[in-house]
DNA sequence: CCATTTTACGTTACGGGTAACTTAAGCCTT
DNA sequence: AAGGCTTAAGTTACCCGTAACGTAAAATGG
């Protein structure tokens, strides 16, 4: 197993030169035995092939798409966090599907901000990726911009967007919030509390409770919103954001939360001050959290099926990227769980 | 806004050759004008930076990097799932640090197998990464070499490993199962269950169950496994393997759980079946997740902080890189939490 | 047995940046 | 005014694979 001593590159790489030279063949045979394209002799590619093996070669793809007559396999996925059990969930079916075809995800954790957004954007772009999966459908201008002008597909994931920048899938969030709204109402609530998180752009909360408003107040009720400012929609602030809420108002007959997690922080807050649930207080959740499948009192909330998102997303990806016919538009749908933390008919 | 219309590369990318003859000046003052090293007037970056905008042109890292003066900032990711929420912390944690930093991870999810690791090893080398971080320290012997011939930096997170390949971070899991059993031992639970799921390679979880055995026998007491086929170790398997292990054992006082999520399936199954708890049967988990941070009722587990375990892999990747000196293994530590899931002193 | 095709290679050029070197012009000094 | 120094450029070569093309030897055919 000696070491070529020969030309090494300032990396200390083996390229394929050496190996070439080891093999007493040219470079441009060893690359068609590496391609296994054909056009050299059995003899030919023992010899090369021996020589990979001593000597370690592993391809440096960055010069084969440099080159220019490939692409690379990279696919940007910007998430917002990952704090949220649900995007965990959505980028491992992207990745997992992803891998099924040898592409690799770049990831970018954009903190529900457009300018991290952009930053991340323009440095993975940089690298040349075969296309981008971005979360949500705001993006900032010179984002919108520098997504138009790559030349590469992109997939919007999570808002529905009926007029994307080129491909989207995910849900309708006020449609899914207006259903939770007329649910609530139906079963007779009247005031409505909502505790979410606050961010200074829109995103895909917000459009739920807009649709959620429209939904109650459309039905004569009333919401009452507490938007706490911690920077993660995760069980502590939806213990706190319960607090404040139920502090500041008085006779909120149910909450509605940004999602699972925070509903169970609110759960959890009731439990603690000896509200009963859904007697004294209702409590709707949305994202429908694994850890629902096994709680004896289903939580009331709404199904989307994030690994199915994730791994659809990385479909129309794939289909773009091999040339199929691929829609513009894909809605995952939502189903929405009464769930047992409401009560279960008008009053 | 005028789109150049003269040599445009195969992917309809602006190369700064064009941005140099539209600026009218040779491509490696272009150079210098972006990389801002100086050795140019003012108004020749004018005229440059004019047309890099006008242009919309996007360097190419590729290039830089394949040209071999410098370093990628792609740092490969490894991790077993996402669906555990414990990685998805952790990952989050090596993210937004890398971030500060300007680079990038390319995620690998091994879902476990070291053939996966293998292959996902061998693809990202291609891309000449300026270094890896993996999960756990079980490699395939292929893997270790490429790894060791890559010639770049690689931390080893989740298991400390005290002869790492070059860098580690994590913690002893056979100490904190051991703690787990002394500390479940010393309550006088003498016939304890095990709920995990199981693989075909040794892993952190079967170093938490060793120790754990190894303290409840030492203490005289017995240990019965219930290993499930289930490939996450999520709520669900938690929640049957549970039922398993109680149908087929009697007796069993006590179940320390592969994790918490796990925990928790348990704790839903003891509910569902009217078992109280600690009364009818202690439950302990291990890494506590943030729901427990807003349960009524603490469960007894083990504590680490997965976001900090993260950050400092990502430091000593970055130390590494800026060749400061960076220590070979670090121990974050972690803490056992008593909780109230299980007795409170010896019977 | 010679002409034609096929096989099995080798050679050249290229992509998009940057290091290293070269050159031309401007400025200062004595 | 000649020589030396600084500034602001331009020129060349290189990184590592692969497409496109060239060529010599072997195989095939009439």
């Amino acid at each position: 197993m000696a070491v070529n001593m020969d030309k090494v590159n300032k990396n200390n790489k083996v390229s394929l030169s050496e190996v070439a030279r080891a093999a007493g063949v040219s470079k441009m045979t060893a690359s068609r035995v590496l391609r296994g394209e054909g056009g050299y002799s059995e003899k030919t590619r023992v010899k090369v092939m021996e020589q990979v093996d001593a000597l370690g070669y592993l391809p440096n793809r960055l010069a084969t798409v440099f080159a220019g007559d490939q692409t690379s396999t990279f696919i940007g996925v910007s998430i917002p966090d990952l704090g949220n059990e649900v995007f965990a969930q959505v980028l491992e079916g992207i990745d997992r599907k992803l891998g099924t075809f040898g592409y690799q995800s770049v990831l970018g954790l954009t903190q529900h901000t457009q300018q991290e957004e952009e930053n991340w954007i323009r440095t993975v772009l940089s690298w040349q990726p075969a296309g981008l999966i971005l979360t949500g459908r705001y993006h900032s201008p010179r984002a919108t911009d520098m997504l138009r002008n790559a030349g590469i597909p992109v997939v919007e994931i999570w808002d529905l967007n009926a007029a994307p920048l080129d491909m989207s899938v995910g849900i309708n969030h006020f449609d899914s919030g207006f259903d939770m709204g007329r649910y609530l109402s139906s079963l007779g609530y009247q005031k409505i509390g909502y505790v979410g998180t606050s961010h200074d752009t829109a995103n895909a909360a917000t459009e739920r409770l807009n649709g959620f408003c429209k939904a109650v107040e459309g039905a004569g009720g009333a919401v009452v919103k507490q938007l706490c400012l911690h920077d993660t929609a995760t069980y502590y602030p939806g213990f706190y954001g319960t607090e404040q809420l139920l502090a500041a108002t008085r006779n909120v007959e149910c909450i509605f939360y940004q999602n699972d997690a925070m509903a169970f922080g609110g759960l959890q807050y009731c439990a603690s001050k000896g509200l009963t649930v859904p007697d004294d207080i209702g409590i709707a959740g949305w994202g429908d959290l694994p850890i629902a499948s096994v709680m004896n009192r289903r939580l009331t909330s709404c199904h989307v099926s994030h690994l199915k998102l994730g791994q659809k997303a990385a479909e129309m990806m794939m289909g773009r990227l091999t040339e199929e016919p691929v829609p513009t538009c894909t809605d995952i749908g939502f189903r929405l769980i009464p769930g047992s933390t409401v009560r279960n008919s008008g009053v």
